[in-house]
DNA sequence: GTCTATAGCGGGATAGAC
DNA sequence: GTCTATCCCGCTATAGAC
């Protein structure tokens, strides 16, 4: 008896099914080894079906790449945009992050790996987001609290790096982390957790 | 004319140039986006002779996975391992990482993704690492420092876990950073080296 | 819109000459 | 050991019935 996961079930249009699907296997296997045969048995539907609803597999996983980034930036732009002071900035990042990591934890691996892989779409969907000047607005602040002596004198990249890496990274690592520690699946996910916490402390300690 | 990189040229043995080219391709594509015939056409023989040196497709991935590994990990762990204190082995930790990062610049992105596609090769990579007692070691370290006074109270994983984060990270969100700093790849590499010094120090104010 | 059946080809693997 | 030629399976994609 094959068991099917909740895609199947309720009363989502196909389309739906197949997003949902089709992201679960992309982002677990990535593009070349994700299957479509596998997507299609994950939606519970056939597998011309896809082809009917997105033309071919290229267009489908720009589909599940593309709703992925879009759920995944505006938060942390919400939270870089803004004007709140920089040592406030740290725990909401955090905490939106956490959130947002927990609900997909395999997104960041995928997007990454998925850069690399195909690099050009870096510019595709991360240009409009590059000029937008984000990172000059993020600088431009912690510039301001460095003077006002809110902080010490840092690179604000490499503070910004520090802040980002220990966020996302754990997530990335959490097969490793989980093997070492050892943790199990509920332990990871209270160590993530108590990360938004833990790193905040530890980035306002620093500064 | 194709271009053809230092794997064919010199006096190596057809299993090194083999070996070599199948880093290449497998650390940027990955198990499942890498072609025999690429890794052929990069070590500048016939694709047959792939199959006469290592059986398989699977083989030669595991040998080149194999020889990531341990050059990543014996510097490591003579790091960790060492009775040090902790806040010596932090600067010295970051300087070997760093410097082998620059040498294998796609290593940890390929080591995480295929751990993730493949959750059982942790096992048999990792598991001689895992009872081998280092995590064991390093959390004692972090004990008695804490309780000499020399360092603040802190979880010794989630120390480990920020150490590990801010110094793998950023070689994995390559791409990314060098779009949005902007980097060029000199800048980048100085940006690491700057990282060096940058990541011991926010760590030490930290503790 | 959804299915079954099948075309068409890319790519791993092998046979066999040299 | 190294090559050319070829097999054959797996997978994307399409044709066409319902």
């Amino acid at each position: 008896m094959i068991e099917r996961s909740k895609s199947t079930d309720n009363q989502m249009t196909t389309e739906e099914k197949i997003m949902n699907a089709a992201s679960l296997v992309f982002m677990k296997k990535g593009m070349d080894g994700a299957r479509m045969q596998e997507i299609a048995d994950e939606a519970g539907i056939n597998k011309a079906l896809l082809h009917y609803y997105f033309r071919n597999k290229e267009k489908l996983f720009e589909a599940v790449f593309k709703r992925a980034f879009d759920k995944l930036m505006p938060p942390l732009l919400e939270v870089f945009n803004s004007d709140i002071p920089i040592l406030e900035k740290i725990p909401r990042f955090l905490n939106l992050h956490v959130t947002f990591l927990r609900e997909n934890p395999n997104a960041p691996q995928f997007i990454l790996f998925e850069i690399q892989r195909n690099p050009q779409m870096i510019m595709e969907f991360f240009a409009p987001l590059i000029h937008s000047g984000v990172i000059d607005q993020f600088k431009e602040g912690v510039q301001k609290s460095i003077e006002k002596g809110e902080i010490r004198p840092i690179d604000p990249i490499h503070l910004l790096v520090n802040i980002i890496s220990m966020s996302v990274f754990p997530m990335v690592a959490r097969n490793l982390i989980m093997e070492f520690a050892p943790f199990s699946p509920t332990e990871f996910d209270q160590f993530m957790e108590e990360r938004k916490t833990s790193v905040s402390q530890f980035i306002i300690k620093s500064l």
